[in-house]
Parts: structure tokens; sequence; C-alpha cells
DNA sequence: TGCCAGGCCCTCTTTAGGGCCTT
């Protein structure tokens, strides 16, 4: 059984809201994290075969420019297909990053065999009192590391590490051991008002 | 023709509506 604290935290860029209104990634980033301690990281810019609009281009940062030089989505995710392996997954809102991902594995005939955990739901259940529950906010909110970047696909998936990381060190407090990325996942689903005394039980 | 995300989660709920998050 995994432990919580070896997993691939990723983020993508796309251009829009939802693939299935024709939205494609433009840039995934990724940290892979062992034993609690990050140890790799993944990013590149791919190409999603037709050009962004300004909001987005403005939004990250990324241009059509850019991207006119970059991979093509496939070519970029057989790579980051290579990079994950069969790792458990974190994401922060992780709905949004799973069905994107689904989407551009499924062009490439790729299955996916791991879970996919989210920080979001996590940080609303053991994060009660923060302002909200927005990455940028969670940085500032637990002082966690960042080089001050934003919405860019490795600056985001890494301070979503730290995030994690954080996360499992806040859980630990609470319940004196390891837990594994299973026990982690049902976490995210108990009810926010039973969530310390769920963690006691553990 | 005109519209267009969607899952989570709370509440003035469950025969529903709306804010929060992600790009």
């Amino acid at each position: 059984m995994p432990l919580a604290n070896t997993a691939i935290v990723l983020d993508f860029e796309t251009t829009g809201l939802s693939p299935d209104m024709g939205d494609r990634a433009i840039e995934i980033g990724a940290v892979k994290i062992v034993d609690g301690k990050i140890v790799d990281n993944f990013q590149a810019l791919m190409n999603p075969g037709r050009r962004v609009n300004s909001f987005i281009e403005s939004y990250t940062g990324i241009s059509n420019a850019m991207l006119a030089k970059a991979e093509p989505c496939e070519v970029v995710m057989q790579r980051f297909a290579d990079f994950c392996q069969n790792f458990n997954l974190v994401a922060h809102n992780a709905s949004f990053d799973k069905k994107f991902l689904d989407a551009e594995f499924k062009r490439i005939n790729h299955h996916y065999q791991g879970q996919f955990a989210c920080s979001l739901l996590l940080s609303r259940r053991i994060s009660q009192q923060a302002p909200n529950h927005k990455l940028a906010t969670l940085v500032e909110y637990h002082q966690l590391s960042t080089d001050g970047l934003f919405h860019r696909a490795l600056a985001d998936a890494t301070m979503t590490g730290h995030l994690w990381l954080q996360q499992l060190s806040h859980i630990e407090q609470h319940c004196k051991k390891p837990l594994s990325f299973d026990a982690i996942m049902k976490l995210t689903r108990v009810p926010k008002a039973q969530i310390y005394r769920y963690l006691t039980q553990l």
C-alpha cells in the first residue's frame, strides 16, 4: 500500500475550462515526491494545434508564439506518461486536471492506473479557518516557499507539492502515523464536521 | 437559434440554487 508522501503532483495550463468543449492542454508541470521529498520534475509547453485567446495569453503568460515552437500535445503527453509511470497523482482542484489528463491520455491511447487526490478537497477539511482555498491564498496562509510565479504549470505544481507535504504533516500530527495514499483519498470524502474525530480514529 | 464546464458543498435543501475552485 503506497504512502501518501510518494506521489506526482501535477498542474495543467489549458486553452479553457473544458475538454468536452474542445479545450486542450498547453503546458504541463509536475514534481515527483518520494518519501516526502521532491526528487524530480517535469515541465513542457505543448502545441494544441490552434491559437489560444488573449485571456489565456494574459492569464498564463504563454503566448501563441511560444506554443508555435512547442512540441505537439501527443509527443509531450507520451513523455509525461513515461515520467509518471503509475505513481499516484495529486492536483489542486483535481477534478479539473483529471479531465484534461484523461482527455490527453485518451488521444495517445494511454491508460493510467493510479489514483488522483485533490489538495483543494483536503484543504477544505483540514484548513477550515483559511480565508479561502485558492492555491495562491493557501501558499501565503501556510507560508510555503514560492518563487512568486503563478499560473505557470511547474510553478503551480511545485507550490501544490509543498502544500501537499504541509497537509500530510498536519494530518500526521493528529493521527500519529504516516497514512497511505488510499487513506488520504478516503479522508477527502469525510464530511467536514467529522474530520478531526475521523483523524483520531485512524 | 442560442446556449454552452462541472464537481463539490452549503443552505433559506432533497420537487433547488448558488458560491467556490480550476484555465
